[in-house]
DNA sequence: AATAAAGCAGACAGGTCTGTCCGGTAAAAT
DNA sequence: ATTTTACCGGACAGACCTGTCTGCTTTATT
């Protein structure tokens, strides 16, 4: 089989996402993805290897997903979030891989954070982006508070009603839409 | 000394909202707070009950402290943000212990989700009085909007640059409270 | 003065985790 | 045809972690 990696790295996502980090170990994730341990060290430098790849994977799905949303400017960022909230609905809904493994790192020099950072500074252009698009007065202050926004609904969404969850975010998402100069 | 249980707690405190609470292990607990590991599990039955007696801790910290803030209504919303930010922005903040701590345990049945669900309870809570007291049209969304708001400084306080949560921040807060009919 | 509670130091068992290494097989590339 | 690459199963070392237990000392209470 030539796609041992791949199998590592779906098995390590599901499992990671799902249990947190820390708590899967390497034993668990080579004995479901069905590798051998040197197989595993073979692809992957040691675990922090995996976990980062693990999120630039996420990143990479998301940034290749989210601009191709149907829409522009205002329309898209609705969507965007319409997608989001959807998302913090699903039954396997943990929040947000980022995030959560970001908790799991306290240490901000280590590598896995750096991927976390990319992310988030790509998420808050994107979001400028559309603002522009739409001609929002402030699109710097509304991308940052778009920012805050994702990370309340990922939070909340793990944690709190989905009711809750959607009422707050979809109007909020309109008040910051709709700000005045 | 008769403040073994006291010194336990402080120590934790620190080394769990620091580093994270699976990073640090009892051993380390024990030999920072100067304690015999026979004294350590004489007040705590396991590491788990001190986690939670770590986050109840806090959860009480913040019921007496938030309240008492000055102010009513509007007033007060905008000193209890204030001071949420200005926490943000210190120089060892490290996001929010609840959530820091409900990302490292995924299982909602865990006892330690529970402390967090009240927290959780009791602030949207406290939001939605304030709201009615100042009159806004909808306390009951706008409690969760203050709760997406609170979550988001959160996280972003602990991975973005502190300008940009401030304006993000206010700037939200002014729309919900401002919001319309 | 006597008893009970709270504390100390440290050994120990049993488990888990990461990462290395061994020997051997199948497939791909040259 | 040969060499290299990818893969397998599993043993192993070394570290760490939780929780228990033993034995002794100090402090508080009665």
């Amino acid at each position: 089989m030539r796609d041992a990696r791949r199998r590592i790295l779906d098995t390590a996502t599901l499992l990671f996402y799902a249990e947190g980090v820390r708590t899967v170990g390497i034993d668990r994730i080579i004995a479901e993805a069905g590798v051998a341990k040197a197989t595993f060290y073979h692809h992957f430098k040691a675990k922090d290897a995996l976990v980062c790849a693990y999120l630039a994977e996420q990143y990479e799905l998301q940034r290749a997903f989210l601009p191709r949303l149907p829409g522009t400017g205002r329309a898209k960022l609705e969507e965007v979030f319409r997608r989001i909230v959807e998302t913090s609905e699903g039954p396997g809904f943990r929040g947000c891989p980022f995030l959560n493994t970001a908790a799991e790192f306290a240490d901000p020099a280590h590598p896995v954070r750096a991927v976390v950072a990319d992310y988030r500074a790509w998420f808050t252009g994107f979001m400028r982006e559309l603002l522009t698009e739409a001609g929002h007065p402030a699109p710097g202050t509304a991308a940052h508070q778009l920012l805050l926004l994702r990370d309340g609904v990922a939070v909340s969404g793990a944690l709190d009603a989905p009711e809750q969850v959607r009422a707050g975010t979809l109007a909020s998402l309109r008040l910051i839409l709709d700000a005045p100069a």
